[in-house]
RNA sequence: GUCCCCAUCGUCCAGAGGCCUAGGACGCGGCCCUUUCAAGGCUGAAACCCGGGUUCGAAUCCCGGUGGGGACGCCA
């Protein structure tokens, strides 16, 4: 049997990192057994669906690279994916609930019921819905009906136990006495979540539902149904919830909530799907870094934790680091330069013409000198900055802390006439005279290197300066150490 | 209140009766490398919620407690 399992997002908010997650949890399953993976949009609450969402959910989806079979704009053979355009199915089906007597219609005002609940709670105790309209008689119907009352479709639940094997937590057991009659219809004809879910489950042969534990509670009545229905119910698995650091459920005041966020922030879609991928699941050894293509083929659903994670960011940093370290430099350079663009850094043709003499695009050496250091793409922005402008600022902190000396301009003015010379211009010849200068003039190597690391960068921290000086090529090298001993000049 | 789920280092996971003196990763401390900052290498501190059982033997099984989470809508 090929699985065929979906992600059904309710677009009433943007893709959450615990959607995004459970979508990722969907789609491994799908690829790791040759299934499909469905995207179903769940769009009955016509109050808080928009299609803006929809297209944020889309988007967050396609950047994090889980591509789906069937759904919005690829479709496929059990369409529409949008239950907004699936609700003559939905009335169908009920009318044949109705029709067969396992549901029925209820005339109760949503207000009537709003307080009893109220009351209920006020004492404590909580409140089902005590069938009402399941004993009306003929003529109070008719005279309900002749007086136009609105009326919902409440399913009627059996006395039953209802138990299915979760494939994360076991065994799971529920008495239906602890589930209400249910509504199924809206009195505006809409279906209710329930409903919908487990008739577009039936219709799109949905083999395996991965979504998250808050639905566990929820499963008793989709089983009812599915009985109802007379279908078989799929293999459930319910995948611990994404909690926040204070081990509350994750929502906007724990800070960034949607993937969209992330990306924002500079988040590689590979390290995010890599980090999602191990909150609550394990491949069973120790293996942490494995991209996507290692996931797919050792992603089970056995390996999901029954415990809830907290959704811990430190960790999700360093993995982007390393996500970083390796990624092509090509697609690096790709990711960065929309970021330097912005922030008015934008590469000149030149730092991104080949150039075999040096093995690559001058850029391309810059990133891979400043890669080590970023955390997050937007990092690139401030490491990189020095090295795009014509003239670097000197950072107060530097100023003081590496040109305190008196004679350092000396220092610096007599390595900049020798590198001025120096050929090749590379780093052994380059590391060669920096330290012969400092030698010469009887100081440490340590002291004139950070002062050239002053007037090549502006700042206290930069790569190997060595390897700076070399990528700045020696016309801008000497020019920048010549702006130095300018600038000492005329401050003394 | 009722029902359900969960419980190993601060965090994410490993552990499915002896392999556990409880392993890995992030973070934190130290050391090394070193011109700075990173990266990298080495290293240290850090946990089986509590109480009963079962068993020759329990982090692992059972029961209870406690704690955390979730669900109880004409929201999804």
């Amino acid at each position: 049997m090929v699985p065929r399992v979906r992600f059904a997002p309710s677009p009433t908010g943007y893709l959450h990192v615990g959607g995004a997650r459970t979508a990722l949890f969907n789609w491994l399953y799908a690829r790791r057994h040759g299934g499909a993976f469905i995207l179903r949009i769940e769009d009955t609450d016509v109050e808080r669906s928009s299609a803006e969402m929809i297209d944020g959910i889309l988007d967050g989806l396609r950047w994090l690279g889980l591509d789906w079979d069937e759904g919005p704009e690829v479709g496929g053979p059990h369409g529409p994916y949008f239950q907004s355009e699936r609700l003559d199915r939905y009335r169908q089906a009920v009318g044949r609930l109705v029709a067969e007597g396992r549901a029925y219609y209820c005339y109760c005002t949503p207000e009537r019921l709003r307080r009893e609940r109220e009351f209920a709670e006020q004492r404590g105790e909580a409140w089902q819905y005590d069938r009402t309209c399941l004993t009306l008689s003929p003529e109070r119907i008719a005279e309900l009906e002749g007086g136009g009352a609105r009326r919902a479709v409440r399913f009627k639940v059996p006395l039953a136990q209802t138990a299915f094997d979760d494939q994360v937590h076991g065994r799971i057991e529920f008495d239906a006495s602890h589930v209400e009659d249910f509504v199924v219809l809206r009195s505006d004809l809409h279906p209710t979540y329930h409903l919908s879910v487990v008739v577009d489950d039936v219709d799109m042969g949905i083999t395996h539902v991965i979504r998250g534990d808050d639905h566990i509670s929820n499963t008793p009545k989709h089983l009812l149904l599915f009985e109802a229905f007379g279908a078989e119910p799929p293999v459930f698995a319910h995948v611990p919830l994404i909690l926040g650091a204070d081990k509350k459920r994750l929502s906007k005041r724990h800070g960034a909530t949607s993937v969209t966020e992330y990306r924002q922030q500079g988040y590689l879609p590979g390290a995010m799907v890599n980090f999602l991928a191990l909150l609550g699941w394990s491949p069973g050894d120790d293996s942490e870094l494995m991209p996507v293509g290692e996931l797919v083929v050792r992603f089970s659903l056995d390996g999901i934790s029954g415990g809830n994670a907290v959704f811990d960011t430190t960790k999700l940093d360093w993995m982007n680091g390393q996500y970083i370290a390796t990624l092509p430099v090509e697609a690096l350079t790709a990711a960065v330069d929309p970021l330097l663009a912005a922030a008015d850094l934008a590469p000149t043709a030149e730092m991104i013409a080949p150039d075999t003499s040096t093995g690559g695009p001058w850029l391309h050496r810059l990133l891979n000198l400043l890669r080590p250091r970023a955390k997050r793409l937007t990092d690139f922005v401030e490491l990189a900055r020095p090295f795009l402008v014509e003239t670097v600022e000197y950072e107060a902190e530097a100023v003081v802390k590496h040109l305190s000396s008196p004679d350092i301009g000396d220092h610096v003015a007599t390595l900049a006439a020798a590198l001025g010379t120096l050929e090749p211009f590379d780093e052994a010849q380059v590391e060669a005279m920096v330290r012969a200068t400092a030698s010469a003039r009887g100081i440490k190597a340590g002291a004139l290197i950070h002062a050239t690391r002053v007037a090549v960068t502006g700042r206290t921290t930069s790569p190997g300066i060595f390897e700076v000086l070399v990528l700045l090529g020696k016309t801008r090298s000497v020019a920048r150490l010549e702006r130095l001993v300018g600038f000492l000049g005329r401050r003394t």
